[in-house]
DNA sequence: GAAACTAGTCATACAGTCGAACTATATTGG
DNA sequence: CCAATATAGTTCGACTGTATGACTAGTTTC
């Protein structure tokens, strides 16, 4: 019957369908370089550059996994490192130009999924869905204030 | 202002709030040789076993990737390979008494979790949350109908 | 019973991951 | 000012995770 599944299971199957679809979404728009663990990573990096740091810590690896998928990701072009002004130790993380052009891909699908959500759930549940993880995001996610 | 977050981002930072808590229950319990990756083949194995193949399909990687993973969660003596008694070929995987024992562990910190989100949430829009998601699993799992 | 298919494994190559050790810069307490 | 300490980032080494391709051994189909 299994009537009351756990919660945290049923957001894990939302979950793994968004990132499967909008990565799928890159590969038609004909990014066949860029792999799940380095999209986790940018997805992370704000308008002005982020520190590595900061990326390891809000894509929950450490420091060195952090390096080196940004290391994959400058090979790639993505990516680039510029002396952080404000200390001279750090460096931070920026997109590139062809790194911001495939923003809109995944804003498209993702607008893609949430019409279908609704279309799925009808407006009402809707609402009450993105209302009751907004909340839930209080308890859940340390990082909820970056952009 | 970011008043309307992607809902797919949403569901995303709650499942790995999920998977951080029930991978931290596990520690606290004395389980330090699993890793995520294997865990996460590992909760897909039904109650008398499963075949590989089914277990890649089910964690969406292939076959190889399982192989590697059971091969580590054999020799670690939370699984075993048994003759698949309808397929010659077939072999299921089983859990062994001693991952069996450690699914209480993991139940209580589900259990847990829905206590505090229910608390965070109330009453009703936990249920609100539990049906949508349910409903949801309609067109994003379809895996939804096995155990 | 030959052809086509399926379950699983092995071999190989590379990506992801972490712990430890290191360099360079920054901060802090005298 | 400077020695001690802390922080940002990297490099190194070892192992896990992953996919492709090739293979063996059973199964299904006609």
């Amino acid at each position: 019957m299994a009537s009351e599944p756990f919660v945290g299971l049923l957001v894990f199957v939302a979950a793994r369908e968004v990132e499967r679809r909008v990565v799928a979404a890159m590969r038609r728009a004909g990014v066949d370089d860029i792999t799940l663990a380095q999209a986790r990573v940018a997805a992370r990096i704000g308008p002005h550059g982020t520190r590595l740091t900061d990326l390891a810590e809000q894509a929950q690896v450490t420091k060195q996994t952090a390096t080196a998928l940004v290391d994959r990701l400058e090979i790639a072009g993505y990516v680039e490192r510029v002396p952080d002004p404000t200390d001279g130790r750090a460096r931070l993380v920026r997109l590139t130009d062809k790194a911001a052009s495939l923003l809109p891909v995944a804003r498209a699908e993702e607008a893609r999924i949430e019409r279908e959500w609704e279309a799925h759930l009808g407006p009402r549940r809707m609402r009450a869905l993105r209302e009751s993880l907004t909340l839930l995001r209080e308890i859940t996610d340390p990082y909820r204030d970056d952009a």
